[in-house]
DNA sequence: GCTTGACCTTCCAGTCACTGGAATCTCTAT
DNA sequence: ATAGAGATTCCAGTGACTGGAAGGTCAAGC
């Protein structure tokens, strides 16, 4: 199967798929002409990456999800544990843009945002947030 | 104020410092030997500069803010503008990132997370979670 | 046989906002 | 004179792609 209708199959762009490759997450077999052969697993294998870079995953833990996966004899307890972790790092990035969406929603809305310069916005950024109430 | 003083005051390392001044974002003066040479208002560019980039605007958007404040005759509308668009990206990352949470504590809480080698996380990803109930 | 167009290939560069490291210069204190 | 701290520039790397150029391959139509 050529790498368009790989892309097809798993919603991956082919850049990314051949991308894939060069980092070595995937090994399509290459025709006589040069052009990259997709097997089955293949795609499967490029259809499981997407989902899991779809949940947040970086390359590196994709690699190692991949890997389990193609070990039967895998632990379950290891899936669970990179999983965990990287439910822990999206846990703290909410909070961390949860705080930035406080901060800037209470901001813009004491912004009168018209034409005058006043702007709290841009006091709070300056630093004089404790001179606001003088 | 040399450069190692300026980041203790403005809690931004050199390095982003001087990275600062080669996308023209700062402009400090040189000493006859070569330093930089930071002025008050350098430090307090560079400390607006810290707390927009710490509520995760854009270098661009930085830019864009520090000019309006420096420009007295600015209209608060269009700082405005800027942080609510900051404020709508900040808002889609925080939904995009909690639904990636409710899968995944999904998929955690599902797996036994033992020695077997059975995992609803690698089937999942596999794109196997229609099969699940057969 | 030839051309056209779609597809494939590789390779290089750019993205964003830094960060690390090497090689070299300057200042201060002993 | 020398040691150490701190300054400088420049180059390369990060993560995960993405865009684009230059060129090879294939199928269809004339």
């Amino acid at each position: 199967m050529n790498i368009s209708r790989t892309s097809e199959r798993t919603g991956l762009p082919p850049k990314t798929i051949r991308y894939y490759e060069d980092i070595g997450l995937v090994h399509p077999n290459r025709s006589d002409n040069g052009y990259r052969d997709f097997s089955e697993t293949d795609v499967h294998k490029l259809a499981f990456l997407g989902r899991a870079r779809g949940l947040g995953f970086s390359i590196e833990q994709c690699r190692d999800l991949l890997a389990l996966w193609e070990d039967t004899d895998r632990a379950s307890g290891d899936v669970r544990r990179i999983a965990r972790n990287h439910l822990q790092e999206i846990e703290a990035k909410i909070e961390g843009l949860s705080e930035m969406r406080d901060t800037l929603s209470n901001l813009v809305s004491c912004c009168s945002g018209d034409d005058r310069p006043d702007c709290p916005i841009l006091e709070s950024l300056a630093g004089e947030g404790h001179k606001a109430r003088n």
